[in-house]
RNA sequence: CGGGGUGUAGCGUAGCCCGGUUAUCGCGCCUCGUUUGGGACGAGGAGGUCGCAAGUUCGAAUCUUGCCACCCCGACCA
């Protein structure tokens, strides 16, 4: 149940991200530092997002399995740069029972209970699961192994936001091995492109496809791919990664196989995710002052109905009307709900709804009835008809597709309209400062400039975008034949 | 993890500096009635370990110390 509301997004855009997830019922802090709850709402757009990429991941030949959420602490450090990329950031499970203090004051951990090994809990799980590949390959027959887990992962965060950074959080990983390095790598790009393709359909968020640098690479991938998306403070957000391998994993962990003229060969890995910052991102792109906006495809609820009425058999009239429409909706694939709680008038309806980003409001009063009408009223941008009830299920089937296309539409407009180009770091200063976006520029392509440029604008390199591009002068040393990167600040 | 801020009923808050009956107000909640085309109104009612723990004191929401959580700024990261 939410109060009144919403700070504006002009005014304090962090505080506002804040209070929309707390009153649109997403989710809400526990009382374990950087932990959150996800709260039904929130977790049915959650859900429907996983179905949606898990149905994505079946049709591209992938399975779901599950690893365990311990990795024996050993594990972790065969990859060396994977166990420096994550060390500092992992849980460890040092003991197995507690028992009752001997003062009374409560249980406490046993120390006779130390574990030999001690346990970490996973940030990801590369590591358990190529030592687990190991026995599952022997020859090329065995390959490709297409594997996928929905999974919680957790990794220490100092600073965290609901949605954006939590220290667990829940995501997917599939983890891919292959016989070739060309058929790894095709692996790796499928799934960058299905990342996209979902969050252009059905998130309505429209993304750049690159690879980062050898700074923001994953720990101990050979490429990362990356789709990032700008948000509507200017900042951009890594919605998902997906990472060529190499053979580094395999090497580690002496993964082997026969190839068809018996010779022993390293097998070649991907791995790929994406997590519940999707949540963010959504959030970040289409909401507004009034609250959350759902595009439809991922609406847990997408028609509210709302009757107004004077008595009881005014309700009742609507009622034996909408009950009709509410089948018609339903066997049609569209999630309705009538609302007719008669605590609550229809003006706080309204806004409740809003703030929950249902994409499309029904009002019904006795003028409609009289008339043979209904107000239609769109989330998305306010747009308020009054329509025929002749073949209004087929029209609001059609309005939601409406509707989702005009949100990509938006998004789309807002991306080309705040991504600039700056050929100077006091241009790119400029554009970062005023109202933020993506900044395209040339760099060398050295670490050492890109944290140059890092400490002079406060912005990262998001990504090199995969779509060629030509070459010019680096916007810190002037080099010539330097390639066009994307900058942005970032979350 | 460093610097700053905050923590009082489900939510938002007054009181704290300067310790002293029964902890303020609004929203929400419950009951009854009237209402219902953009967050209704009246009457009555319930709801509190004042973040947690020690300490100072005759007496602590108020003072001291420690801890926990959240927010903002850094460093780090999806």
């Amino acid at each position: 149940m939410s109060s009144k509301g919403l700070i504006k997004r002009s005014e304090d855009f962090s505080k506002w991200y804040n209070e929309l997830v707390s009153k649109a019922d997403l989710a809400e802090h526990s009382d374990v530092r950087g932990c959150m709850i996800i709260k039904p709402y929130g977790y049915a757009i959650w859900e429907k997002i996983k179905d949606q990429l898990d149905q994505m991941f079946k049709e591209t030949g992938h399975q779901n399995a599950y690893f365990p959420l311990f990795i024996p602490k050993s594990y972790l450090s065969k990859e060396a740069n994977h166990v420096d990329g994550f060390a500092k950031e992992c849980a460890v499970v040092t003991h197995y029972r507690l028992k009752n203090a001997e003062d009374g004051s409560g249980v406490v951990v046993d120390p006779d209970a130390k574990l030999d090994e001690e346990l970490i809990v996973r940030p990801t799980s590369e590591t358990i699961i190529w030592n687990t590949y190991k026995k599952w390959i022997q020859s090329y027959r065995d390959l490709p192994i297409l594997v996928n887990q929905w999974a919680n992962v957790v990794r220490w965060e100092m600073r965290t936001r609901l949605f954006l950074r939590t220290s667990e959080f829940l995501w997917q990983e599939g983890h891919t091995a292959h016989s070739t390095k060309i058929e790894a790598v095709e692996e790796t790009e499928k799934m960058l492109n299905v990342y996209a393709q979902f969050l252009e359909q059905f998130m309505a968020i429209p993304v750049i496809k690159g690879v980062k640098t050898e700074n923001e690479r994953f720990a101990g991938a050979e490429e990362t791919y990356c789709i990032e998306a700008l948000m509507q403070d200017g900042k951009a957000l890594q919605a998902g990664t997906s990472h060529f391998l190499g053979q580094n994993f395999a090497k580690a962990f002496d993964v082997t196989f026969a190839d068809k003229n018996g010779i022993q060969n390293h097998v070649w890995a991907t791995s790929w995710g994406v997590s519940t910052r999707l949540m963010g991102a959504l959030i970040m792109t289409h909401s507004d002052d009034k609250g959350l906006v759902l595009p439809p495809k991922l609406a847990p609820l997408q028609v509210v109905i709302v009757p107004i009425y004077k008595n009881s058999t005014q309700l009742e009239e609507i009622s034996n009307y909408v009950n009709e429409l509410k089948q018609e909706l339903l066997k049609m694939g569209v999630s309705v709900k009538f609302d007719n709680d008669d605590n609550k008038k229809p003006g706080w309806k309204f806004a409740e709804y809003e703030m929950k980003g249902v994409p499309l409001r029904i009002a019904i009063g006795p003028r409609d009835m009289e008339n043979k009408t209904v107000e239609l009223s769109r989330r998305d941008n306010f747009n308020k008809t009054t329509i025929s009830q002749n073949g209004l299920a087929s029209k609001i089937s059609n309005l939601l597709i409406q509707i989702q296309n005009d949100l990509l539409d938006h998004a789309n407009s807002f991306l080309n309209e705040n991504t600039y180009f700056a050929s100077t770091i006091e241009e790119m200063n400029k554009i970062l400062n005023s109202k933020g976006g993506f900044v395209e520029a040339f760099w060398n392509g050295e670490s050492k400039t890109e944290q140059k440029i890092k400490e002079l604008t406060k912005a990262t390199i998001r990504c090199i975008p995969l779509e060629e591009s030509n070459t010019g002068k680096c916007i810190f040393t002037g080099q010539a034949n330097s390639k066009k990167v994307l900058f942005a600040r970032a979350y």
